[in-house]
DNA sequence: CCGCCACTCTACAACGTTGTAGGCGACAGA
DNA sequence: TCTGTCGCCTACAACGTTGTAGAGTGGCGG
């Protein structure tokens, strides 16, 4: 286990650098020797040392990827798809958690640990478009998430304004007229709350239906609990809605449930609508319709991406915006007829 | 950013050793050398670089997780617990996905690329006690799960039987006699499902209440459509029961939706019970009463207990198996005590 | 028969770091 | 004054790998 190409030099009787060569298949070898370099290498059970190796090629043949949180459902999702993703490149993937904090974030982006891998998939929340400036490494960098734009680094994201606006439509169009959301940030105007409420005030005008600030429930961040807390709120101010739409499905799913509680038929007397596309957004009772923003598809964009940068380390080329087509999964929270109440 | 040593010994008029030596506080050095080297450094922007230190040092900093699958709550939990304990350790961690398949299990046991990594904290689902043999490698190694025991490893475990004889006396406490199960492997004896499988029979046995196949569902893996397979597959045999414990909670959700498909109320006229703590199982409708088998305490004791394996190179000491506690979270699903149906 | 090339292999240096051995001056004790 | 010790610093080697340069052999064309 801890033998070298010295060990199995010695053993066949040859010099390192021809083991080495060996190994990484130069073609001028004798079959004689080769065999024997080979039947040393099996009989000590040679493994080349990966560090060594990365010190001399300046590669390390792994990939960071940073997220706020895995415990979230959406990137504990996105990490999978990502991870495996990376599997298939024969790359491995080292996984951060920021916690969405700005500070840890730029943290993160300066610390020396980034040097045990060879590009960074980040996905920022914590950071905003001011802070753009810090992205500018000497340092393969996809970023992901909707906090950053035009900065001077691929970023591969969805469709936020486009996807929610097609959300808000598909339940405009069921007869839906007065759809409260959950997880408002007030004031944003980029990140994903920020597009995603630009979304809908989009499809709300395009339809003739005046936007209310009474029936918007504002939460900081997207647990679960925060979108019962929203929902509970909302009730609380003796508001009435038809419908509800969370800015994720994280936020639906703890909606939809303080609605159940307080006895309110879903989808009857209000229809849920969700976004990410999570899997478990199949599986609540009822299921829950959603917008699938393309989550797979960044994630295998975002490896791509990285390991091409990774490759080409020649100068640039222009930074890519990558945007992933949605599509919207109908289920039973938001059906796409109106039902008429029981 | 590109550099080193000897470019911060040359500005600042010193050997790279008395620089190594600056950054590793070794304690002779005069403090006005010391200043230059400082300056020098930050002039620079010197960081050192891992890669090489690690090949000095035969150690990487980083440590390596395999779980089954990052999109199962359970492990992602698992793993957003095990980076957050590394993190604070100064420690990263490497991510790798098997599938929960034994050959691909087995492939990253004798992966090269576990040469990145200082150890691997290891939850098995695919293979089993008789591979026990594969684990006895010369690699600092913590195992997780319950496919194997008696490995000479460092195991840290859940207590399974005794959890899921609680969860079932809890249910048979407030009055449920007729027990279904999702989730069972059939024939299994250790692994998840069969030590739970055990815990139930016991609760069952000492309570005098006896064991009916008939209303036992068994399922392969454990993700949610299962569940909701399971108790399709249930409902069609057309069995009776006043409870459903589901193996985990991943397969209680999904059994619980389709309880409530069919019209059967959750807890008036089954009550349902799951195994994991998972987060998301205080927000589903109605919110699930479950065992926390102690899953944080496990991430973080397989993490010190690697971390110490890593240090102490010195021979082994004992393999030790380590324990987690576990406690019942009461929940709606399964009130404590018996409701009549309404 | 010479020169050239293709093939096979080796020696050496280098990647950037840290451990070891040792040099040099100053100062204390004899 | 000599010896020993301590403080400060340097030179060198080593971790295990791969790129570069080149040495030796044999075949082939001229």
């Amino acid at each position: 286990m801890a033998s070298t190409l010295h060990d199995v030099a010695r053993l066949a009787g040859v010099s390192i650098k021809t083991v080495s060569n060996v190994i990484n298949d130069y073609p001028h070898i004798r079959p004689a020797t080769k065999a024997r370099v080979e039947q040393a290498i099996a009989d000590l059970g040679y493994t080349p040392n990966l560090t060594a190796r990365s010190l001399r090629s300046g590669r390390t043949g792994a990939i960071a990827l940073a997220v706020p949180e895995l415990a979230l459902s959406y990137f504990a999702e996105l990490a999978a798809a990502v991870i495996e993703a990376a599997d298939e490149a024969g790359v491995v993937v080292l996984v951060e958690q920021t916690g969405g904090d700005r500070d840890r974030e730029l943290e993160l982006l300066r610390s020396p640990r980034l040097q045990m891998t060879d590009g960074l998939i980040f996905s920022a929340l914590g950071m905003g478009q001011d802070d753009a400036e810090h992205l500018e490494r000497p340092y393969p960098l996809v970023l992901l998430g909707e906090r950053i734009f035009d900065a001077p680094v691929d970023h591969v994201t969805m469709r936020n304004v486009e996807a929610a606006r097609a959300a808000t439509e598909y339940l405009l169009a069921s007869g839906r007229r007065r759809i409260a959301v959950v997880g408002a940030h007030p004031g944003e105007v980029i990140g994903s709350a920020g597009l995603r409420l630009r979304g809908y005030r989009e499809a709300l005008e395009a339809a003739g239906v005046p936007y209310d600030d009474s029936i918007i429930s504002e939460t900081t961040t997207w647990h679960r609990s925060n979108g019962a807390r929203g929902m509970r709120d909302l009730l609380d101010r003796g508001v009435t809605f038809d419908a509800v739409f969370g800015l994720n499905d994280t936020l639906a799913l703890g909606a939809m449930r303080v609605l159940q509680e307080a006895g309110i038929r879903v989808p009857e007397d209000v229809a849920v609508m969700g976004f990410d596309g999570l899997d478990e957004a199949q599986y609540s009772i009822p299921s829950l319709t959603t917008v699938d923003p393309g989550q797979r598809w960044i994630a295998r964009t975002a490896v791509a991406t990285l390991l091409e940068r990774i490759r080409r380390t020649d100068a640039a080329g222009e930074p890519r915006l990558l945007l992933a087509d949605f599509h919207i999964a109908e289920r039973e929270s938001a059906p796409s007829e109106a039902m008429i109440g029981a």
